[in-house]
DNA sequence: TCTTTTTACGCAATCGATTGTGCAGAACTA
DNA sequence: TAGTTCTGCACAATCGATTGCGTAAAAAGA
């Protein structure tokens, strides 16, 4: 049927030859523009697949001045709570036809900053940020609002500004975790928090506080520390800190799993019985959580699902033009596991 | 200085009527070329910066036909092991001016599919690929080598043609994770290992045998299975399966490290000593082997080298058109911790 | 001083697809 | 039957950057 075109890359100019069509007429017949008749709109149709005629994007893009593109800025792709965004984003972005490209700001500033200009300067239709965990300031993303690219931030957002958000309510997460240590009996319960600039984090400890308050229990300032990035170094580091102030602790409520996971690790050599001596939560219910020994306490944290609404967000401020700034939040909910369990 | 163009964005016709020069010259001006001079080159790049230029990559690629993105596909982001190969990647891409996207295949051989053509319906200039496990055929890729398009795999690669590859050496890596069980004092060892269609899976296995025999110690078929995506579920399913069949077992060897950790909360949970009753390694390294109870053995993956030499190798062959197929092979190391070292 | 090279730019043609406008002939209304 | 509304398609102008080729003017060589 259709003979090979050999070499070359089909256009839409070939085969408007060969059909003795105007180029416009097959690139509206392609697209199912209604100002084609159905029979055209076939034999054109017909005429691409049996020569394979793909079509050229870049040109396209440059036609339309939109590169059909999402960008993503996250932190570091390989934590789960990230990795489960990103698939929120290529799921809703793939079904709109629109391609995603990353970038990682392997949480620290400059790497943001920068990888921040490359996107930009790639022109992509929009962008769904997650903060470095670094960031602190925010005017390195001010010159985004002036041009015209839709940003969404997910999880790690701006503390302050007219923004589109996508978040979970971290306070309410923060007082539901503490709560249930509570409801296991715990009467001393520490924190450890990350970086205090980072909303997230802040939130999340105000939680953690209320629930204390509210609950009758007193708030020891001394059993809350920080990390800065609440890594597994920093996990142990601060956990050991805890102990260390000899203080009575029957409870730990880490701010992330991956904390947490190694905080127990420590809690168990040093000869402490989770949940009988301390009580453990973690934080984003990561894969880990059912692996580690006990099974970690957890707060699900919707990733795929916020990074999905992000997409669609980011999609709806490019027609819509001007949406209002928005935040969206996501409820959470508390896993119970073997590490705080005292039934 | 430079008074703001407003709204429109800055073309390098509007720098070139600026300054009464030619587009041509501002093309070349900007990015270095001979032809134009010291002090024009100057000019043009500070009212450019002045102006907030930026490229527009869209026209650019257009008329360059090339898209100057490679793409990813790798069967789930979220695995360490893969973030890990997407971050080798970008880095090389990123230091070449090269953008990155990704798909996931989520091991399923339709999506892959699916996924592969949008990437080169998408034009991207090359594209490093990871197996999805249910590929057990490649004909879907065929008429990627017909194109243009530099190929390479990377970790799961297609065990026949003459392809581009960067792997380990899996038999190697299995051989050595066997004997150092051995060594430890293992004679009877079990294997946990993935789809045996995929080539890795295959070669750890073969290595795992190898080891037995040159060792002296003999090849029991039963204590040797096999998960399709070793995953918790499998780990558990196959390392239950293993102690159902009653035989002597003090050691395992499982093909991947969340088999082998999941595998591992299992084995404690039926009160089996670990590493006294039974030794075990993973394979990969991943993170979470520090983090369980005991550490999990495992082999190192040098996953993010993985992925820069595979970008390296993606940009090479676009450059010198035609590079004889190639199988670049990374070695492993055995990492020993608490699960199998039996001082 | 008169060629021969260089140096430094400009011209104009691409790269493919999209889209506002125009215009036949067909279908329809009165 | 004359006038009007659709249908279905073609024209031609973009979208910006790149690049082969051509040519003044400046530098170098004879």
């Amino acid at each position: 049927m259709g003979e090979l075109k050999p070499k070359k890359e089909v256009t839409i100019y070939d085969l408007a030859q060969e059909l003795k069509l105007s180029p416009s007429t097959v690139s509206r017949a392609l697209r199912n523009h209604h100002s084609v008749g159905k029979t055209t709109r076939n034999t054109v149709k017909q005429l691409a697949k049996d020569w394979g005629y793909r079509r050229n994007s870049m040109a396209a893009n440059l036609r339309k001045r939109d590169s059909n593109t999402i960008g993503v800025l996250v932190s570091w792709i390989g934590q789960p709570f990230q990795a489960r965004l990103i698939s929120g984003v290529e799921e809703v972005a793939k079904e709109h036809g629109y391609n995603v490209i990353i970038s990682q700001s392997r949480d620290s500033v400059s790497l943001e900053k920068e990888n921040l200009k490359a996107l930009f300067d790639s022109r992509v239709s929009g962008m769904v940020i997650s903060l470095a965990m670094e960031s602190e300031s925010y005017e390195h993303f001010d010159f985004l609002y002036e041009s015209d690219t839709p940003v969404v931030f997910v999880d790690r957002t701006p503390k302050i500004g007219e923004l589109q958000r996508v978040v979970i309510d971290n306070y309410d997460a923060g007082y539901k975790a503490t709560l249930h240590l509570i409801e296991q009996g715990c009467q001393h319960i520490a924190h450890v928090g990350g970086a205090q600039h980072q909303d997230i984090y802040d939130g999340r400890q105000r939680g953690y506080r209320e629930a204390l308050v509210t609950s009758g229990l007193s708030v020891d300032e001394k059993l809350i520390v920080h990390g800065q990035e609440l890594n597994m170094t920093e996990g142990i580091g601060l956990t050991k800190r805890l102990l260390d102030t000899n203080l009575p602790i029957d409870g730990i409520f880490y701010a992330n799993d991956q904390s947490a996971a190694s905080g127990i690790s420590y809690l168990k050599e040093q000869g402490i019985r989770i949940p009988e001596d301390i009580a453990v939560m973690g934080f984003n219910d990561d894969p880990i959580c059912q692996l580690i020994d006990p099974p970690l306490s957890s707060i699900t944290h919707p990733a795929r699902i916020m990074g999905q609404i992000a997409a669609q967000r980011v999609l709806r401020i490019k027609e819509e033009s001007k949406l209002v700034p928005q935040t969206v939040v996501l409820g959470t909910e508390v896993v119970g596991r073997a590490s705080s369990l005292r039934s």
